[in-house]
DNA sequence: AAGTCCATCTTACTGGGAGTAAGTTACTTC
DNA sequence: GAAGTAACTTACTCCCAGTAAGATGGACTT
């Protein structure tokens, strides 16, 4: 065996549970810079220093490995969302506060979010459904705070509304990555300006 | 050979293009129906009614094929979506006629909207690109509506305005689809209205 | 009408990665 | 120190994308 072996550290044995979290955050890893398809499981358990059978035990397969991450973004940016929006004093403060949180853990966790960009390829599959969930989970709170803070009754119209913001945030984020000098709250303020005040005041004919 | 054999025509040869297209064609509903992994070339060959090597002869790989697909119906969305927009009298004109264009398109052609949404595995290879450069092309629409009809100078916000409207429109055409009581029409008016008056005048605190 | 050319098409394979069966090793507990 | 079990491995199978090499039929020439 080589002499610069890299981790050759003897392979120690490790709890169920922090095994899973190591597992999650290579396999994070390695879907964000490969891609999911072109990511292999023998790859990841390489990495991770495991065989792999062990994955199987704990993820059962590789889109459940997929759907794990997945989650635990989610889990996250939730987390993060509803502590920014918690101390709102009214309506726009409280949108723009849940604007500036998303875009804030996009830029700080990029991996995690390319994970939901680059949707799976799996249609009717529980990742494909966890990515939705993701967004719905989104639209919820969106859909939530509108429903507290104005007078609108009209349900479908205010569930168009949180989608809409969801998907042009998304888009936003994207848009974001491109362009390095273009900041959370530069992205936050374009959002605001764009959802509260509206294009009419921009038409000139 | 079995008496009720499906199309037990005997395989005639076809030229190139005529073979491309049905190939294409074959190929969007397999992918729809599947999922990209899912969907076998074996499969998508077997239906065309030709062996496999004949979508490697054409399309080069799995993915090529797939762009085939979206570029296709990229191409369609770009017509109809300019011819919409070509009459139109003022801005708001315009961006509705923009929108309903868009949202008629994805009712009418739910398997080539399906291509799109369930966005490619691929990080980074051509599918990837294609798609986003379908997004990119309904984003430049957009930004060049925006320039023509408002005053607003400032590149930057009009760019993001246009990501933002595409990411909304997206969101909002997935969420059609699960309550088939909205139309277009309903669609469009949703997105008109929080587009054009934005969120201000529904707050009431 | 027979020969030549080449586009269209086929059979039969390789390689790689997802997933698995069955067995092995180290840690804990009595 | 023996038993039991959680953590782990080796060594496979099978499926599918992609390919090498060759067969076939139609169009065009002479």
């Amino acid at each position: 065996m080589s002499a610069a072996a890299k981790s050759q550290a003897p392979r120690k044995r490790m709890p169920r549970a922090q095994r899973e979290r190591q597992m999650v955050e290579i396999a994070e890893i390695v879907f964000a810079e490969r891609g999911y398809s072109a990511a292999s499981m023998d790859d990841i358990a390489d990495r991770v220093g495991v065989s792999k059978p062990m994955l199987y035990e704990y993820f059962n397969s590789k889109e459940g490995l997929l759907l794990a991450c997945i989650s635990e973004a989610r889990a996250q940016l939730r987390h993060v969302t509803e502590q920014a929006v918690a101390g709102a004093t009214d309506a726009q403060d409280a949108m723009r506060r849940g604007l500036q949180a998303f875009f804030v853990f996009i830029r700080e966790r990029r991996q995690a979010w390319a994970l939901v960009r680059h949707e799976s390829t799996l249609i009717g599959t529980s990742a494909a459904q966890e990515i939705e969930a993701t967004r719905q989970q989104q639209t919820d709170l969106i859909a939530a705070l509108m429903t507290g803070y104005f007078d609108d009754a009209d349900a479908g119209r205010v569930e168009a509304a949180a989608e809409f913001v969801v998907g042009g945030c998304e888009r936003l984020a994207i848009w974001c990555e491109r362009h390095e000098d273009v900041t959370p709250e530069v992205a936050t303020q374009h959002a605001m300006d764009l959802l509260w005040y509206g294009l009419e005041r921009l038409a000139t004919r």
